[in-house]
RNA sequence: GGAGGAAUGCCAGAGCGGUUUAAUGGAGCAGUCUUGAAAACUGUCGUAGGUAACACUACCGGGGGUUCGAAUCCCUCUUCCUCCGCCA
């Protein structure tokens, strides 16, 4: 959520912003700035209240240690007629919050000056590209047919034991599978991320700080027991939320956490050739990184974990490009995305293997995830978060890019996670 | 799964119906002293709403209740600890 100081502060800038992310109704910024007005108003109205009540209490307290318990009585009565009143205010108090929250959730996030105007992926900027196209055989197939060919992984099998979109990796398919994880997480902590097992499911506060609720949860396989528990869409939900509610100081920023987890995802109502072989599943394997950072150099984190990403895809050898997202393609939360996507050869297409965004404060808001600047205050971190990397598409492409006659050659980096070079 | 105990500020820990606007330590921060450090001493030291600034209000695991008044009493949920049972 953005702070509502900072809406009430830059009007004019925030509706420019929210028009460049193509929010339907600005006219909810007036309401809302009304309804906290109104807000304060109730509050001190009972504030007021309060006080006296407590003023009579202590009265009351007085007068009954000096024994004059007459005039004790008529305080008292006093007091309970006030009870009314303090009851209606609170209540009106709480209904009015409850419609400024339903109103304050529904803005997404202000996009960052430099991202550009525009409304469909098609209005994306490509910031950079690298690496070369691989001259592929005559006969080149896509990951699925490659993924029979060699026994890789099963998706009918997957669907016997479970449904579709549940892929069972085997053999040599499983091994590569848990090699790219590991070289992935190696990567990661050898520049400066700790790692962390998060768990798989999460709570509904878990999944409100992070954003899924209350209006993604058509994203999330729910486990519903006595209290619903909610399979987690990515690592970034568990990870996150270890800051939240948290108060950090200067020498702690900037935190930066990976994590591998299997990654569960409805994607419901997808269908079509996007979602052949591993394009689109319903539990996959990630490689996440976060960082919560001060707010000064967040934009230059944002860079240097993009960077980090493509690190990786480098040393893979696959090529890629970096599309700097438009207003209109990138997420409710963020306020800057960069996403990766790699060139799978056979498929003759580019596939998004990484989004790397800074949230600014609009998650740290949600999370409560601050630290103590320099002159003791409290403020909000930036969050900022990627993927590096999702390994389907990352997988994918490896088997396309490198098929050849005779098998599949493994990228060097990988051979010593693997244990061979060759499918 | 059964039986008990507990949850208080960054940490430890008192308070169990009315000067508690949460005692007291410790840590942290600022200062005095010192060549510097340590020790000692002095001050400061939660979050949020609110205000021009005060005032004021809420928060003692979460939610509800009793009362003029609740950290304190009652109900309920959650979490943790001890013991028993089961178990990779």
């Amino acid at each position: 959520m953005i702070p509502i100081h900072k809406i009430k502060q830059n009007q004019e800038a925030v509706i420019e912003a929210l028009t460049k992310k193509h929010f339907k109704d600005i006219s909810l910024i007036d309401t809302l700035i009304e309804k906290d007005e109104a807000r304060k108003n109730v509050q001190k109205k009972l504030d007021d209240v309060l006080f006296e009540v407590n003023s009579i209490s202590k009265e009351v307290g007085n007068l009954f240690k000096q024994g004059k318990a007459e005039e004790a009585e008529v305080l008292k009565n006093k007091s309970s007629e006030l009870k009314s009143t303090t009851e209606n205010l609170s209540q009106s108090l709480k209904s009015i919050e409850n419609e400024i929250h339903d109103i304050h959730i529904q803005f997404p996030n202000i996009p960052h000056e430099s991202v550009p105007k525009g409304k469909t992926a098609e209005d994306n900027t490509t910031v950079r590209s690298w690496g070369t196209r691989p001259i592929l055989a005559k006969n080149a197939v896509p990951h699925w047919d490659l993924a029979s060919k060699y026994d890789l992984f099963d998706l009918d099998l997957g669907s016997k034991l479970t449904g579709a979109g549940f892929p069972v990796f085997k053999g040599k398919g499983a091994k590569l599978q848990r090699a790219l994880a590991q070289f992935f997480l190696d990567e990661n902590t050898a520049a400066g991320y700790q790692e962390i097992i998060p768990p798989l499911m999460v709570n509904e506060a878990s999944a409100y700080a992070t954003g899924q609720l209350p209006d993604k949860e058509g994203q999330m396989y729910i486990i519903n027991e006595e209290r619903p528990f909610y399979m987690i869409p990515t690592a970034e939900v568990p990870v996150t939320n270890i800051y939240r509610d948290k108060v950090l100081s200067l020498q702690d920023l900037p935190v930066k956490l990976t994590a591998f987890s299997q990654c569960f995802r409805r994607e419901a109502g997808s269908y079509g050739k996007d979602v052949r072989g591993l394009n689109r599943v319903h539990q996959f394997d990630k490689v996440e990184i976060v960082q919560l950072v001060n707010p000064e150099n967040s934009y230059q984190i944002l860079e240097e974990m993009t960077a980090h990403v493509e690190g990786i895809l480098q040393k893979l050898g696959l090529e890629y490009r970096v599309l700097l997202l438009c207003g209109g393609d990138m997420s409710f939360a963020s306020a800057k995305t960069y996403d990766l996507e790699v060139y799978s050869a056979a498929q003759e297409k580019w596939l998004e293997v990484s989004s790397v965004s800074n949230f600014e404060d609009f998650q740290t808001n949600r999370l409560k995830a601050r630290y103590k600047d320099e002159e003791g205050k409290t403020k909000l971190c930036h969050s900022l978060n990627g993927s590096a990397l999702a390994l389907p598409r990352i997988y994918a492409a490896i088997l396309e890019n490198y098929q050849t006659e005779d098998g599949i050659k493994i990228p060097d980096v990988l051979v010593p996670y693997t244990g061979f070079n060759k499918i």
